[in-house]
This record gives structure tokens, sequence and C-alpha cells, in this order.
DNA sequence: GCCAACGTTGGC
DNA sequence: GCCAACGTTGGC
């Protein structure tokens, strides 16, 4: 079981459109970094929602449900995952909590703020869960 | 609104 | 193959 975080501008698509349509296609991803992380995601791997912008936070958790496949948006090589919607953290955990944690200042998220798919250890991802009382 | 970081493009 | 110019993203 791998674990990512997905990026996303909340008022493009955010946690909650995913609640309301219960399952997504990640697509428009237009990074080669980005596009290498989604096509090693395995069915079953969780993927943690992040808003930039205005939130600034890891808002909830995701099940990846497909392999990564053709990005039907385009006829290039691009890929996407489909996702359902698992549940909100308990509670929200903003970039400035990442950023004074000693584990998660490590994330690739917050080394690397541009890039849209990143992996997370199951260390990051069961400190995100304490420190956000989720289980 | 500004700027740093990063990626892409195109001229040489 | 290098690098300047430019565009985009996202944090502050």
């Amino acid at each position: 079981m791998n674990y990512w975080i997905l990026k996303t501008e909340p008022s493009t698509f955010s946690f909650e459109d995913l609640k309301k349509s219960k399952k997504t296609t990640w697509d428009g991803v237009r990074n080669y970094q980005a596009r290498n992380n989604l096509r090693q995601m395995k069915k079953g791997d969780i993927a943690l929602i992040y808003h930039s912008g205005d939130d600034k936070k890891i808002v909830g958790i995701s099940e990846v449900i497909t392999e990564a496949y053709q990005d039907p948006t385009t006829k290039e090589d691009w890929s996407v995952v489909d996702l359902r919607y698992v549940k909100p953290l308990s509670k929200s955990i903003e970039l400035s909590d990442l950023k004074s944690d000693k584990i998660l200042r490590e994330m690739i998220l917050v080394r690397q703020s541009r890039l849209s798919v990143s992996p997370l250890t199951s260390q990051q991802y069961n400190q995100i869960l304490k420190l956000t009382e989720t289980r």
C-alpha cells in the first residue's frame, strides 16, 4: 500500500466536489514528474487531498480505484487515475502545521510546492492521521 | 500584488 | 547542448 498527496485548487475542484460526485477521474496533470507518480499508483492506494490557494490545507482522504490510464481529455501521452471519496480528516491540517512538524516538513508537498502529485511515506501518513485525530 | 521556484520554448 | 526569455503556480 502506497500513500500519495494530490494538490488541487478548490475553486477548480475541491474535496467537497469529490464528496458530491463520490468518484472522479483525476485528469489534467501536465507535468512529467507528476505523471510518473500517477503511473506508480496501485488500486487501493490512499491519496490525501490538499487544497492550494486560500485554503492551504490537507482536507480529506480518497482511494485510488484504478491503475493509471490514458488521459481521455487529450491525445497526448498523459495519464489519469480514478478516485473514490473516503472521508474528510477529522480536522484539516494547514501548511503552516506541516512546516512546523519535524516529520511532516520533509514531505515533498512542502519542499516542492508546485508538484501536484507526490508520494507520502507511511510515517508521514500516520503522523497526519494522528495530528488530525482521524481514525 | 509580488516574487521565488520551476518548467518550457526557441534561438544560437 | 546551452541559456535567455517567458509562462505558470502557489505561498506570502
